[in-house]
DNA sequence: CAGGCCTCTTGATTCATATCAATCGATACA
DNA sequence: TGTATCGATTGATATGAATCAAGAGGCCTG
């Protein structure tokens, strides 16, 4: 039996202020000095909260802000006309959700709570204001969005060029490198996702994900128990990752 | 026979500057009045040739620009670790390559034209400046790469949700919309990439795409002879490319 | 004008993963 | 406390597209 205490994430002991969140230095508040950060602080609409299941935001929502993940995780999706949901990112603590949306007067997506999930809320028509008079934060901008786009082209390169196996190990060694960004076990996490959101996001059918990590198990790559999950090799799985193509 | 008299682009007799482009409707101009075009003049690099096949940057290119369109055609690509090639975006004239870098001292990705295309190249610590003092640029360039994130969404969910006939519908639909932005035919034109390129962007084998052709042309959907590509039904190619998934 | 080299097309076979079907366990519910 | 519900797993079968193989049509080059 493991250990059933669930080691819920204290909400911070933020005084409802950048300076004092503790993903200062993951989130927007990187880019900035204290002086700086205290501007920012006047247009953050903090400590929303969001329980499992419900919805930040949707695609028929008027655009108005962003949205940095406190605590929790939540998932981006399209919705298609034919009806079906293609997931296009997890987003975890310190992460800034709705970029996608600066292009339109409506968001881009849909964005659901995966667990019980505390925001940020940061209006847009300030952010952008501001952004004008804090170079840093403009450039930090630039960067969230770029690498933004980097994501899911690297995202498009793993739906159309590898196997499903490849794709879950990146899927694995992508949460493994963000929980170790937050000082947390880069080796044992809990998955904040469910099967079916894996394999949504990753292409997959739900059967073949489960297939996948049974096999990686009996590979003894890793150790799955419903969500919780530990990394055993991570060096194999950087090699499954990267797929081997050519012989 | 087709007339084969190969419509080239003229280079439009542009003065070397941005208000006289005839593309400044499209570009980034769009979002500037004549003065604030004149700032963006001074920083433009302009008519930089590339001949079919050749290199505007590679992804050990040190990020130093982004580059406009200005004739001819571009695709984006990321080569993975072993080795193989995936195209994650073809851009025309009036579109803007390279916002994908921004978040890193060299390129994300490798830019190559599809056939002799010109250029105007864009320094980004030169244009971040710009930025800072035309909020109106600043907004367009928020609202250019969050587009850039929601094209690559749309990318994703075609290749993971999609059949190979949804996905060249789509692209071919993708096209026609561009090229009707531009005022030209949006029924008939010129394929600016080869077989091969289709099949690696929407991540299915030649055979399939050349198959797929056939088929939409004996359904009579399209004409196609080589690159030469006539749309003849495009609310069929739309029902077609929505995919027709719930019964 | 012939030869070589691409790009595209067409046909036959194979394979990875989807789909269909059933069971199991855990959590929620009344 | 039993029962309904949902998520996860496992097995059997079907299938869309990849792969393998070969040929056809252009286009450049010597």
């Amino acid at each position: 039996m493991t250990q059933s205490i669930s080691v819920r994430q204290q909400p911070a002991i933020s005084k409802a202020s950048c300076q004092h969140c503790s993903l200062s230095n993951l989130c927007l508040p990187l880019a900035l000095d204290n002086s700086e950060m205290s501007r920012l602080d006047e247009v953050v609409n903090r400590d929303r909260i969001f329980n499992r299941g419900e919805q930040v935001f949707g695609q028929s929502t008027p655009f108005r802000s962003c949205f940095a993940v406190k605590s929790g995780a939540i998932k981006t999706s399209m919705i298609t006309e034919s009806g079906d949901e293609q997931i296009t990112g997890f987003f975890m603590p310190g992460e800034l959700v709705g970029l996608d949306s600066m292009s339109d007067d409506h968001h881009a997506s849909t964005a659901k709570a995966l667990e019980r999930t505390s925001v940020c809320e940061i209006p847009v028509d300030q952010l952008e204001q501001l952004v004008h008079v804090l170079p840093g934060l403009q450039h930090h901008m630039f960067h969230l969005m770029s690498q933004e786009i980097r994501n899911s082209h690297q995202l498009s390169v793993l739906l159309s060029k590898n196997t499903a196996e490849e794709r879950i190990a990146a899927l694995l060694l992508s949460l493994s490198s963000r929980f170790r960004r937050r000082k947390l076990s880069p080796t044992h996490f809990n998955l904040p996702m469910a099967r079916n959101d894996i394999a949504n996001f990753l292409g997959l059918a739900v059967e073949t994900v489960s297939r996948v990590f049974t096999r990686f198990q009996n590979q003894g790559l890793i150790r799955a128990r419903g969500r919780d999950i530990e990394l055993l090799d991570l060096e194999a799985l950087q090699v499954m990752a990267q797929g081997t193509s050519q012989p």
